[in-house]
DNA sequence: ATTGGCAGTCCGGAGAGTTGAGTGCCAGCG
DNA sequence: CGCTGGCACTCAACTCTCCGGACTGCCAAT
């Protein structure tokens, strides 16, 4: 069993040990922390704390740092989030206030916080959701190449190329056009891939290959997910932090290029009672990332769609500020692209 | 004056020590390369590339380094660029092959030069050029908030949100759209702008503040141009290269991230007779790159828009295959583009 | 349960000695 | 005049040792 004083202590080597970068010693500890007690107690209960693998002492005679369950234990009961200083309330405000589209509120936003937290900073893209369809063009490119665009209400477009078969026909391909937005505007995207489906029958025999190519084309869109899309900054906060990272940051480096594990990532982790998700260290081991956490929060834009934005840092980070940076930032972002 | 052999010994010494990352001397300078001299006659040529700071010695008594100057001869006078080897050849063709869209062949493209070379490699967009416009189309999005989409004949989708003056009419912007569209459909980008003086005037007065918002953004839109934008590949291979960018590798993160230096850079570099530009170690210092060595080649695309690509490593790079890498994908991505 | 004391462990830095790669210079040779 | 072999010299890097300091673990006393 541990004590409730072991706990405080637990809580106190992770303080010192994130400011500090130094394994922590029984006599710092009762230097810099009122406990009423003598060092010779406080190493009573770093024995416990041992034995329960929450600390660990990387050489016999030195100090403790806390093991990647430690810093569970710290998270999930010992920190407070702290709220965000007033400077940094305002920060949120002046940087996210005036944004032109979608696109770039993400990019502030993800600036924004990675200089929040002097960590690597993602955003995950919304998912279509609910979207609408509002417009779908159709751009010839050349005799046998087309653009695809799609428009939707909720401020995406998506574009595609294909090459048609057969020769490209101005006249008909305004028919298309045309037709194919009445058959889909103003459909939702689940409606509108389940409107195509009749659509090409509409043609003349003569012409629906033609047509196949261009409606497979937009069904792809309507189902394509920008969430499988990140944004990303500060990496190069990675490089002030390399020495945490055993050494090299390439497998960091990579993991955040390729995306893809860290969308993974981002979907398998589950949300506490804060909304706040948290995985810390040899937990994101199958990722690769052994010695790194990563703190994410869902955010919600308009029409319900849900996707999540985080910070990425060594596992030996500041946990109660970052999570709170990274809270209020998901709840800003939730509230300014709600109320569109 | 530098003889004729010096010159061959500053051409192993950069070989060698790109290849050994270690300090190359006289001894083995004989053993690898078949001179027909003596390691004495080799130091005397040493001294007088010393004496003409082409190389240097790190500390008294060890072998030599190139310095920056040193690599600029080099690179100027000495490096044969090799072929690509048939592997690498048909790596671009199965990379490049199938692409759907401009953004899909430009990601590609990077992450093939970055595998080529190990390299950060970069890719500047194309600047809008001779684009025609094809369509704009106007979405609300809220009561007065209205995306603007502009779409041109060259595989380019412009997108911008604004807040317009007043409520948005439906029907009324159905009017302002189709005047839009018959206005500046088929136009060149710079045509465009200038019919777009004459626009407003054609509404009713009290219209007028509704369409000016209007036409302002579409004027941003066409004036904007996509060549401020680069993709960026590679960024983990930094971190094998650490120790050749003085220790810490943060400036050139941070350069990487910001963009704006290295479209700057880009920008300066004059090209060779070669198709070719390099700017090397300290030629970068005013950009904060003084370790680092950018490799570029322009490219086109079709209507004749000119862009740059290339890689960035550290000063001491693998010269004469990177540089060959860069321009047979700059060729490459010129006639992909190119034969729309 | 807590404490002071004490012996033991181990890291890390300082200093000294050694090795070895490599240079600079010089006198001699073709 | 260029090239060569030889020789003395330099200096980084490595190893070894030593010592101080920061801790811990344990124990007997409170």
């Amino acid at each position: 069993m541990v004590s409730e004083r072991s706990l405080d202590v637990l809580r106190v080597i992770v303080q010192d040990y994130v400011a500090s970068r130094e394994p922590v010693g029984s006599k710092s500890i009762v230097e810099r922390h009122a406990f009423g007690v003598s060092a010779a107690t406080i190493r009573n209960d770093m024995a416990l704390l041992e034995e329960e693998e929450l600390i660990t002492a990387p050489h016999t005679s030195s100090g403790r740092i806390p093991t990647d369950k430690g810093y569970r234990v710290f998270v999930d009961q010992l920190a407070d989030l702290r709220p965000l200083s007033s400077a940094q309330r305002q920060a949120i405000e002046t940087f996210l206030g005036h944004a032109t589209d979608l696109d770039e509120v993400l990019v502030r936003t993800v600036r924004l916080l990675s200089q929040l937290t002097h960590q690597v900073a993602l955003v995950q893209y919304p998912s279509l959701g609910r979207a609408h369809v509002r417009h779908v063009e159709l751009v010839p490119l050349s005799a046998t190449r087309l653009m695809i665009v799609l428009i939707t209400d909720t401020a995406r477009v998506e574009q595609r190329h294909i090459d048609v078969h057969g020769e490209l026909d101005a006249e008909f391909l305004g028919e298309v056009r045309a037709r194919l937005n009445t058959a889909l505007s103003g459909l939702g995207l689940a409606d509108a891939a389940g409107a195509l489906n009749a659509f090409v029958s509409e043609f003349h025999p003569s012409r629906r290959e033609f047509v196949t190519d261009i409606v497979e084309s937009v069904r792809e869109q309507v189902a394509a997910n920008r969430s499988d899309k990140l944004v990303m900054a500060g990496a190069a906060n990675l490089a002030l932090t390399a020495d945490d990272f055993g050494g090299s940051i390439f497998p960091v480096l990579e993991a955040i290029e390729q995306q893809v594990t860290l969308l993974k990532l981002f979907g398998e982790m589950e949300p506490d009672h804060h909304g706040l998700s948290t995985s810390i260290g040899s937990e994101n081991a199958s990722f690769g990332l052994a010695e790194a956490s990563v703190l994410a929060s869902g955010y919600t834009s308009s029409g319900g769609e849900f996707a999540r934005l985080g910070v990425l840092g060594p596992t030996r980070m500041d946990y109660p500020n970052h999570m709170a940076a990274v809270r209020a930032v998901a709840r800003y972002l939730s509230r300014l692209l709600g109320e569109d």
